[in-house]
DNA sequence: AATGCAGTTTCATATAATGGAACTGCGTTG
DNA sequence: CAACGCAGTTCCATTATATGAAACTGCATT
C-alpha cells in the first residue's frame, strides 16, 4: 500500500514488499497496476533493486520476483535476533520430550512473527516456516505476547488485528480479546481452543527480559487428533521452564563480548 | 565496501550489509568508522532504515541489528526461490534413504550460498544454515555448479575465489581449479575430498534446467569417520535421479497458471 | 497497415539527498 | 570544576538526484 515514505529508500523497500507479497514473479505491468508510483520511478527503482541483487529478473520473461541477496542478509538476522539461536537448543529438548510441535515466535507489527518450529516426529525444515506471519488476536503465541504488553503498544496492536471469525470459538473483538488476555495474566499462560484452525490446540508463554519486555513467546501445540488441552496444560509447568532458562540465556547473551569479531570467510 | 553504487538505495543497502556483517549490534560510530559515508549521510540512512524496520535499535545504547522485516522478506524470497521449495520432498527423501546429510545450493556472487539442509539424523533447524555461504573452489556443490557455468561466468566466478589453501588438498588457483572442473564434467559428478575442511567428504551434481542453464546443486555429504568417497560415489546414481527429478519439477513449476493470488492474511 | 500493450528512454523541473560544520550531552581527565 | 574528547544529533545552503509526463520502441494481435 502506499509509498512505503521514507523518501527514496521506503520507496524501494515498498518495491520488495509487493514483489514479497507475490506467489510467483511477477511482471512491471502488473507491479505498476499496484504500486500508485509512476511507471518511469517504479522502473527505475525496480532496476536498481536487481542491480543490488535483491530482486531478480527472469531472463526470459523479464518478471521480478525476489532475490538471493535477501536469503543472506535474513540469515544474518536470524542469527542476530539474539532470541533464536538462544532458544534452540531448548526448543529441541522441549519438543523431543512432549513429542510435539514447539514454536518461537515474536510480535511484529501486530502480527506474529514465527522464527522457528520444532517437530518431534518429522526433520522437516524449519526454514519454509521462520518469517511466516500469523495473527495474534487468535494464536496461543499471540496471546501470550499481548497479555504482557505494555499498554500503549497492546492498544496498538489490538487496533491492527482484523478479528475475523476462523471458527465459531474465534475471539471477535478487541474487547473480548481485552478481557480473554486479563484470564491469560491471571492463569499465566495463554490458550488457543481451536481458534484459528479446527482441530488445532495449544498453550504458550511470553519470553521476557529481566525487565519485563516481551522478547517472544513459545508454544506447544497439536491437533485434538493427537492430543487434547488438558493434557497441554499439564506441561505448562514444562514449558514455563523453558521459557524462563530462554530469557536467562538472552539476557545473559545480550553482548558476549566487546572483541574483534572472528570471520571465517571473506566478505563478498 | 564502498558505498553500493546506485544511489540512495545502493547506500542504504550497503548499511544493511554492513550491519548484517556484525556478528553482535554496532554503534553508530563504530558503523562510521567503516562506511565512507558521511556522518550525516550515514546518520539519516540508518535512521530511514529503522523507520523502515529494516534495522532495529537497542533502546538502551541505540546500537542497531538487523530488523524482521528481513525475516519476513526472505521467507517470501525462499518460498518464490523456486528450486528450494520444489527441492524439499527430493531432499528428504535422499537423506532418509542414505543416512547421510544432503545440501541444496545455488551460486551467488563465486560464492555457494546454501538453501537447505536436510539431516537423517537430528531434526536439526535448517533455518540456520539456509542463507549461509561457503566458497566454490573446495566444495563439492561449487565444483558442481562451476563445472557447467558457461565460459563468462565460469571466468568471473574464477576470479572472485580466494583459493586459501584449507587444507592440504585444496586446490590452490585458478588453472588447477580449471583442471578440475574439467574432469568433473567428463566424471559427471563433482567429488570433495577434505579440501575444505578435514574429515569432510562429497559428492555434488550439478540441478540444471532444461535449457542447460544452472540452477543449483545437491550434495550429498559425510565425514570420513561415517563413510568414505567409495560409498558416495555409489551413490551418485541415486544422486542423478534426485536432481534430474527436481530439475524436472522446476521447469514444470515455473509458471503454476496465471491465476489470482490467493492471501490468508492482510499485507501489513 | 493499424491498434494496443509492455517495457524503456528522455528531459526539464522540483525535490530530496548531501555533507561540512556547528551543537548537545555526557563521561573522563588534568 | 573547568576543559577536553567523543558519540550522537541537527542545521542549512548547495547540488545532485529522483521525478514523472510524455514520447518512443518493439512486439504481438487483428
Amino acid at each position: 500500500m502506499s509509498d512505503g515514505g521514507d523518501g527514496t529508500v521506503g520507496k524501494a523497500l515498498s518495491v520488495l514488499d509487493l514483489v514479497a507479497a507475490q506467489e510467483r514473479p511477477i511482471r512491471f505491468a502488473e507491479l505498476h497496476r499496484m504500486s500508485a508510483l509512476p511507471k518511469a520511478t517504479l522502473y527505475r527503482l525496480a532496476q536498481t533493486l536487481v542491480s543490488q541483487n535483491m530482486l531478480v529478473q527472469d531472463p526470459e520473461t523479464g518478471a521480478y520476483s525476489l532475490g538471493v541477496r535477501l536469503v543472506r542478509l535474513a540469515h544474518a538476522a536470524w542469527r542476530q535476533a539474539s532470541l533464536a539461536p538462544v532458544a534452540r537448543p531448548f526448543l529441541d529438548q522441549l519438543s523431543a520430550e512432549t513429542g510435539l510441535t514447539v514454536f518461537l515466535a515474536q510480535m511484529d507489527y501486530g502480527y506474529v512473527l514465527y522464527l522457528d518450529r520444532r517437530n518431534a516426529r518429522d526433520a522437516a525444515a524449519t526454514f519454509s516456516d521462520a518469517g511466516k506471519v500469523g495473527p495474534a488476536y487468535c494464536t496461543a503465541l499471540g496471546k501470550a505476547m499481548l497479555a504482557y504488553l505494555p499498554e500503549d503498544e497492546l492498544e496498538q496492536a489490538l487496533g491492527q488485528q482484523s478479528y475475523y471469525r476462523f471458527t465459531p470459538t474465534t475471539l471477535g473483538s478487541a474487547a473480548v480479546l481485552r478481557q480473554a488476555l486479563e484470564r491469560t495474566r491471571a492463569r499465566g499462560y495463554a490458550r488457543e481452543r481451536e481458534e484459528h484452525e479446527p482441530g488445532a490446540i495449544a498453550v504458550a508463554m511470553p519470553v521476557r527480559a529481566a525487565d519485563g519486555r516481551v522478547l517472544g513467546a513459545v508454544s506447544i501445540s497439536g491437533t485434538t487428533v493427537q492430543t487434547d488441552i488438558r493434557r497441554l496444560e499439564g506441561l505448562v509447568p514444562r514449558l514455563r521452564q523453558t521459557v524462563d532458562r530462554v530469557s536467562r540465556e538472552a539476557s545473559h547473551w545480550e553482548f558476549p563480548v566487546e572483541g574483534e569479531t572472528e570471520r571465517e570467510g571473506r566478505a563478498v
